[in-house]
DNA sequence: TTGTTTTATGTAATAGTGTAACAGTCAAGC
DNA sequence: GCTTGACTGTTACACTATTACATAAAACAA
């Protein structure tokens, strides 16, 4: 793999910010959002998400696990990769490829197709709205009479602290 | 993994086009580029992006090391991944993560940041140029500081003869 | 040329990521 | 209650990727 495995230290933002109520709001949506797909938020998925919350940056599936594992739940990985990609389904969650990792959106409802910038030295994650991107990209599948349905967009590079540091 | 394992038919373009000697033109323009690097393009370098080139589609790294390993090159992985890792390192080949795949550069040489539609139903992979996005990219990039290097932008949806079928 | 450094190749061993298939369980609707 | 379908859990395995180390070949300097 990368530098990056699943990092044990993928922040969400280079900025500092306070996300006191992050976690309760997005709860509260995610219940309305998962009844509005027809789903159910069961206590697996339910307590999947708070530990993305609560992290706070981008975990392994495994790392996951782990903590599902000691809480009670399955041990197994299906139970990890089903749940995340069951948050992932309805929106809850993006899954960072270039990391193999997840983690919870900090939009959800809105309709938003987020762009991820990922630093190469310290492997935090930065999630930016981008319907540009999007637009730009729509525009694109058109030409091909391409239909899109989910898009991933990660740009690698550097973050504002470690250019500083003139790597 | 999905139901896209490197999968035996991932052609490059949605539309059938006549591909004839684009294998010289980048072959020869692969020699240029690897000196303007500093880089040189080795027999197992050289023959990794012929085979992309032949396949013309994405190709999974074990499916490209067995073809190394059958013409006499190294039989274990870090043989394929090494010039795989080459290739896209200087602009010869893509690295489609959503596949767990490689595909060779159809336009090496010019500066270009593309945009991958995959077809999820049948697997079938498109590279179009996208230099809208990349600039969208870059715009929101800047709002946060971050430096991007590389880019990846995978859109997963339907070809036009998927979509045509009604799923 | 010869010696030295760097870069590249090859192998073995193993770590990490993700799935398929099946059995049991639970909730919702009839 | 009973059926149905969705959800959870497990075993077992497939696939993807890396680390570490030994060898070899090219590039460079003396």
């Amino acid at each position: 793999m990368n530098s990056a495995q699943p990092p044990a230290g993928t922040a969400l933002a280079f900025a500092r910010h306070d996300h006191a109520n992050c976690a309760d709001e997005v709860l509260t949506r995610a219940e309305a959002l998962a009844k509005a797909n027809g789903a159910r938020l069961t206590p697996v998925r339910r307590r999947t998400l708070e530990i993305l919350l609560e992290a706070h940056r981008a975990m392994g599936a495994y790392e996951v696990l782990e903590r599902l594992a000691a809480e009670g739940f399955g041990k197994q990985p299906p139970v990890a990769y089903r749940a995340l990609d069951f948050l992932v389904e309805i929106g809850l969650a993006h899954r960072i490829r270039r990391l193999n990792a997840f983690t919870a959106c900090m939009h959800p409802g809105e309709a938003h197709s987020p762009a991820f910038f990922i630093c190469r030295k310290c492997d935090h994650l930065a999630e930016a709205p981008a319907a540009a991107v999007r637009a730009a990209l729509e525009s694109a599948a058109e030409k091909l009479g391409f239909t899109i349905e989910r898009t991933n967009v990660e740009a690698l590079g550097l973050c504002p602290a470690c250019a500083e540091e003139r790597t």
